[in-house]
DNA sequence: ATTAAGGCATGAA
DNA sequence: GTTCATGCCTTAA
């Protein structure tokens, strides 16, 4: 096992479910969910790309504050994430996407 | 076991 | 577009 064990691992637990929690066809930035769990926006996107569970941690729909997909995508590339995206029904505008439109509303 | 340095899928100015 | 700031994690000695 990793680090990953107990310490952050409430954190991270909320963290995962939250961003599980994100409905097909919206999106979320890091800086949202990082504010939402109280943590650091740095330590949102480091979470992500531990991604312990990506089959059902929909780490495609987490974009940065500017809307911007990730730089590099673990899945396949960022290309792919915005096909998937479109896929979902986001409109993807090269590597952007309509945070007015699409962004999830964190409870 | 502890301490040190580096790196990161960010955010904001 | 670039630079600075911040928190956490990883690896090494």
């Amino acid at each position: 096992m990793n680090s990953l064990n107990k310490m952050n691992n409430e954190i991270a637990e909320q963290f995962y479910d939250l961003v599980s929690q994100i409905p097909a066809g919206q999106v979320t930035t890091y800086g949202q969910l990082a504010k939402a769990l109280g943590i650091n926006p740095r330590y949102a996107g480091y979470l992500l790309h531990h991604n312990p569970r990506p089959a059902e941690i929909p780490c495609h729909r987490v974009v940065n504050a500017a809307g911007r997909l990730a730089p590099s995508f673990a899945f396949g590339g960022s290309s792919e994430q915005a096909r998937r995206l479109e896929q979902e029904g986001v409109v993807v505008v090269g590597d952007k996407v309509d945070l007015g439109e699409f962004l999830w509303p964190v409870a």
